[in-house]
This record gives structure tokens, sequence and C-alpha cells, in this order.
RNA sequence: AGGGGAGUCGCCAAGUUGGUUAAGGCACCGGAUUUUGAUUCCGGCAUUCGAGGGUUCGAAUCCUUCCUCCCCUGCCA
């Protein structure tokens, strides 16, 4: 019952990646692709079963930072489609550059991807395992003449490459022999030489009007140790090169990756179809499909700007609530549901876009709505009296835990003569259509009874310190007078003998404009000082004792979740994932 | 400027083997229900598909010219 707002099967829209997809199995273009078991080149899939999965995807993050949200529609789409149409999808790390990546950055990649809810299985591959075969797939490219190492120094080999409206010219040493290149690459691989001394090149085409096809670096020397090699390499492969092959050597059968490596798909090809023609990888061969990356409205994304926000401390930390890192949302309360319906919604295609963060917003309130039970909170306190109240009684109120699920029960709520109810539910003159507390005016204290204002006094600052009302005994909620008097409005509140004070951090944007940097090209001046916002809050008793990470609904406020770090088990605070839709506020605004 | 891509409602996005009135979501605007100004429900929301020509009985879908935007000159990924 819980799935009644789930799209029906097959419901979901369809794109250009699952048309090609279908595509492909219509025409049982990968129907013939044997497995081994393990990834490995034709002769380890050689005279295997054929394979069992249909499709195989992969999701193949480099471990040099904090995944974000850019990364969830990548992991969706990757993972999602492989299910969808009975596939696998490899988990990879594309650990090829030493320098930049580390174990923890791993850890928490696979922490990520695991709790927005998907299993790679026995899939965990890294590029770095597959080094052995990177290398001497490299000595196969060499001994064809397909691959020469160049020893010309980077600027020089930048000043050859031409432009983008000329052609570049040949190395020097793009002519060496087959017999000097295997000589001097291995010297490379024995750490031979300093880093920069000497690179291998694809042997292509230096006229090419692609430039990614004049003749491109395929080895680099790097003396540096590497997070799982150790220090056995000198030389390390570079993305363009151990991309395809990491691909071919899974089984992968489509590629996804975003735009900007579309004019790299010549040389995915290129690399592919020489060492099918070598013998070395079984066809028909991955093919690599590119969409648009996400971008989000009030929000960046590169991992160089996240990287600057915490560094220079405008949030705390990768986790920091605020931040779009997938640690991030999580901490804000953002549910792997709720990214999953978000990523569904927005689609995938492949012109540039910008999603309004509302879809995002919404995505997440949808699935909340359906799972968080209602408590009661009051975040900006202000004291209300009932000057009619018994003194000393307390009279248990039952609330039910939603409105729209009564199998989910009620809990009880003290109520007495003193409560903390919301400074906004109080206007000493109102407004036009406000329909809450002001002198003379009736409104319902949610699950409690009826009150009718009768005043309210004022501090030596001329500030409202107290209001003042009267309540209507027969009114109850869930006694027989309680629809006796008709009222407008309901306003919740706290038993103030009873409340539970905790710290709740109040969430927003991170930007305050659409486009970050837009205005003056430094998007640090448009990062929002109000995007948290640190309150002590009065809530119902009954959330004094609650797990980190639960989420619930603070009634008429929003989403919130119990923080998952600085809450104690039994003092826990929470943060506020996203607020309630509010067309009177909007209204107003 | 050479190459590679993209332009369908405010934001996404189906539709693109040409065929009646251009899906859906978000946003927005009504109206009903509601002890959350929430949710839910119901209704509205592109004579028009970047622009101009052309082919056709008929075009967002074909041809053509033009315009705009994005990506590419790392021994990063």
């Amino acid at each position: 019952m819980n799935d009644s707002k789930a799209p029906p099967e097959g419901a979901h829209v369809t794109n250009f990646i699952r048309q090609h997809i279908e595509r492909d199995l219509e025409a049982g273009k990968y129907a013939q692709r044997r497995w081994g078991g393990r990834p490995g080149p034709a002769s380890v899939h050689a005279n295997a079963p054929l394979d069992p999965a249909k499709i195989r995807t992969r999701f193949p993050p480099e471990p040099n930072g904090y995944l974000h949200i850019g990364h969830a529609k990548s992991i969706c789409l990757n993972f999602g489609t492989a299910r969808e149409y009975g596939g696998v999808c490899h988990m990879r790390f594309d650990d090829t550059n030493p320098e930049k990546e580390e174990q923890e950055y791993v850890d928490a990649i696979l922490d990520a991807v695991r709790w927005l809810g998907y299993d790679w299985g026995a899939n965990l591959y890294h590029a770095s395992g597959y080094f052995d075969w990177m290398y001497e797939f490299a000595e196969a490219l060499i001994s064809h003449g397909d691959a020469y190492v160049d020893s010309q120094t980077a600027e020089e080999m930048r000043a050859t490459r031409g432009t983008l409206t000329e052609a570049g010219i040949a190395s020097p040493f793009r002519d060496r022999s087959v017999e000097e290149n295997l000589r001097l690459f291995r010297e490379m691989r024995d750490g031979n030489y300093p880093d920069g001394a000497h690179v291998l090149r694809a042997k292509i085409d230096m006229a090419s009007p692609n430039i990614n096809m004049r003749d491109p670096a395929i080895y680099r020397i790097r003396n540096a140790a590497h997070h799982r090699t150790g220090d056995k390499w000198h030389i390390y492969p570079m993305y363009t090169y151990a991309h395809p092959v990491e691909d071919a050597l899974e089984n992968i059968t489509h590629s996804l990756c975003t735009l900007e490596f579309e004019d790299q798909r010549p040389f995915y090809d290129w690399v592919l179809e020489k060492l099918a023609s070598f013998g070395l990888l079984q066809r028909p061969l991955p093919q690599q499909i590119e969409f648009s990356r996400l971008n989000l409205t009030y929000t960046v994304m590169s991992k160089r700007f996240l990287r600057q926000l915490v560094d220079e401390k405008h949030v705390d930390g990768w986790d920091d609530p605020r931040m779009p890192t997938i640690v991030g949302v999580r901490s804000r309360g953002y549910t792997p549901e709720g990214l999953r319906l978000f990523a569904e919604r927005v689609g995938v295609s492949k012109s540039d876009s910008v999603i309004d963060c509302s879809v995002m917003e919404d995505a997440q309130r949808e699935v909340l709505n359906e799972i968080a039970p209602r408590r009661i909170a009051v975040l900006d306190p202000l004291k209300l009296v009932i000057d009619n109240w018994p003194r000393n009684h307390v009279e248990e109120c039952f609330a039910p835990n939603h409105p729209q699920k009564p199998d989910w029960g009620k809990r009880s709520m003290p109520m007495t003569g003193e409560l903390w109810i919301e400074r906004e539910d109080f206007m000493e003159k109102p407004e036009k259509g406000y329909f809450r507390l002001y002198p003379g005016n009736q409104v319902r204290l949610k699950y409690g009874f009826v009150v009718r204002c009768t005043g309210y006094s004022k501090n030596e600052k001329g500030e409202v310190d107290e209001v003042h009302c009267e309540y209507l005994p027969e009114t109850k909620s869930g006694t027989p007078g309680a629809d006796s008097v008709k009222v407008k409005g309901n306003i919740h509140w706290v038993s103030a003998a009873h409340a539970y004070e905790t710290e709740v951090r109040l969430y927003d944007r991170l930007f305050n404009v659409p486009n970050p940097g837009k205005r003056t090209g430094n998007y640090l001046d448009d990062v929002n000082p109000d995007a948290k916002t640190v309150v002590r809050a009065y809530l119902e008793p009954s959330l004094r004792e609650c797990a980190v990470e639960v989420r619930f609904q603070f009634e008429r406020h929003g989403y919130f979740v119990a923080d998952r770090k600085d809450a104690k088990p039994d003092k826990p605070s929470f943060n506020r994932t996203v607020t309630l839709r509010d067309s009177w506020a909007s209204g107003k605004g």
C-alpha cells in the first residue's frame, strides 16, 4: 500500500539511452558475448559460457573527492538502467592518477552508492587492477606501429599539437623503430626516467580536425606511489586510453558518460578497434554514449568549488547539510528514494540543462510525506497562557502520527495552562487574510481545545512576550463537542512544563541566486549567509528519545531529521530537510 | 575560426520510419476536501515546436539558409 504513489511499472518516460539499449537488445547485438566470470582480455572470456547479464554498465568515479548529486544522477542511470534490462552494473574506481587519489575517498564513495540503494554484487573493480593488461596492450600497440615513445617536453608537445584551426606537426621522435620504442617503454616502466622524460603516444594523425586524435598521450611517467599498487609502477595510463580498455575487459556494453567526452569517442573506438584486431579483446566492443550532466539552480556542482567551500570554511565540511554532496544531503535528511525519484524525473538527454531545485525539493517532499511520522515542534517560541485553565491540571491529548494513515496510531501530548506557540501565530493587529491568533479571535490548539485570545503583554523593549487566552472546555478534539465551535485557524503548541528543548538547524539554499557566480564572476559572492540558522526550539516530549537519522514532519514547518553526527542518543538535535509548501507565506511574498 | 554536440510551455522532457486536437513531471493559477494556510482531489496552463524559406493533401518530424548556446589545443578525469 505504500507503493500506491509509485509510478506503475513501465510508466517511466523513455529516453535516448533506453531506446538505444532496446534497439541493441532487439538486434541481439550482445547476445553472443561470453563472460569468464571476471574481467579480462579475450582469452579470459573466449571459452566461457554466454554472459548471463543482458547488458553491463558501470559507474566509474575517480576516487579523488566526494560524490555529489550530479554523480547521483549517473549512479541511478547506470545502476537503474542495468537493473531495468536484466543487466548488471559494475562499481569501478578509475584510479589511474596516483597523485590525486586516496583510500578515504574510495570508502566514502562505496558508502554513498550503497546508501543510494544500489548493489554491485561481486563486480567491484579498479582500473589499477588492470595495469598489467594495459601495459601488455600498450606493447602490442607499439609492436604494430600504432604507438611511439615521444621524448619532447610537455611544452614542446603543446606547441606542436597545432590549434583548433591549424594542423599539428609531427614529433621528431614519431618515427622511432619498434625496437627502440619497446626498449624505451620498458625502461620507462622500470623506473629509469624522471617524471616527464618521455611519454607514450598513440600514432594516429597530427592533422586530425579532432585534436584528441593528434597522437594523444596514453602513458606518462609518474614516479609516485599508488594507493593500491604501491610503488610497483613508474608509468600510469591516461584516462583516454585506460577507460576503453577497462570497459572492454569488463564486458561493458554501454559505457555512459557525460557530454564533454563526446570528442573522445573516436579515440575510444580507435583503441578498442586496434586491440580487438590484435585478438586481445572480445567482440562486440563496448560503446560510449554521452548524456548531459546535471546542473541545479541555487547550487554549484564543480568539485573544485565544493572543495573551496570546505577549505575556506564556508560550510562545516563535505557532509555539511548545505552541501550538494551525497553525504551532505544525507545529513540534511534527504532520502535515497527521493534522490532516485528526482533522477527519474529530470530524465536523460543530450541538451544542456539547468534543473530548478524545486524539482529536487518536491521529490523529497513527496517521499517524506509518505514515510515521515508527524510531530510537533515550536521553533520560535512565544508563551501562551490559558487564564481559565484549572490550576496544575494536565490534560492528555492525542495526536495522530499521520493524518492519512490511521494505522500508524496516535501518541499522547500533555496540555497544561502554559504553552509555547509559534511567534508568527500571533499578531497584535491582524493583516488581511490572517486567521491565526489575535485579540478576540478564536483558534484551535491542534488536537486540544479551541481558545479565544483575550489579550497580551509586552516587555520593556516593546515586544510581545505573553499572549493570554481562555479555553472552551467543551471543544476538546475527539469529543462530541469538538465541532461545536468552527474556527479557521489551527495552531500547534507544546506544554511549557513538558517541552523538550534542543537545537534545531534550519537549512536553506546555499546560494541566494539561481546561477551562482554569474553576477560578479565569483560564486562566493552569492553564498547565502542565512543558509543555516540555529534556533533553540521546544519539541513535544516524545521527541526526546529518537535514533539518529530518523525523519519526522514537524507539523506546519517541514521535514526534519535527527542529526547523525552531533546528536547524543538521549538528546537529539534536528536538521530541517525541506520546508512544507506554504501558500500563505508565498502568497504574501 | 577547425571539429564535436544541443535548441519543443517559466524549468525539465516525450514525440523525430511525416498523418486527426503537441505526452508527462516541476512551477504557476483556480476550485473541492482537510483539526498541518500541508497532503489529496478536480480543472486551467504551447494553433505551436530557435528563425526564415521550400517539399507535401498533410511537417516539431524531410530539404535548405540562417541564428543562439555548450564542449575540445592536460604528460587531469
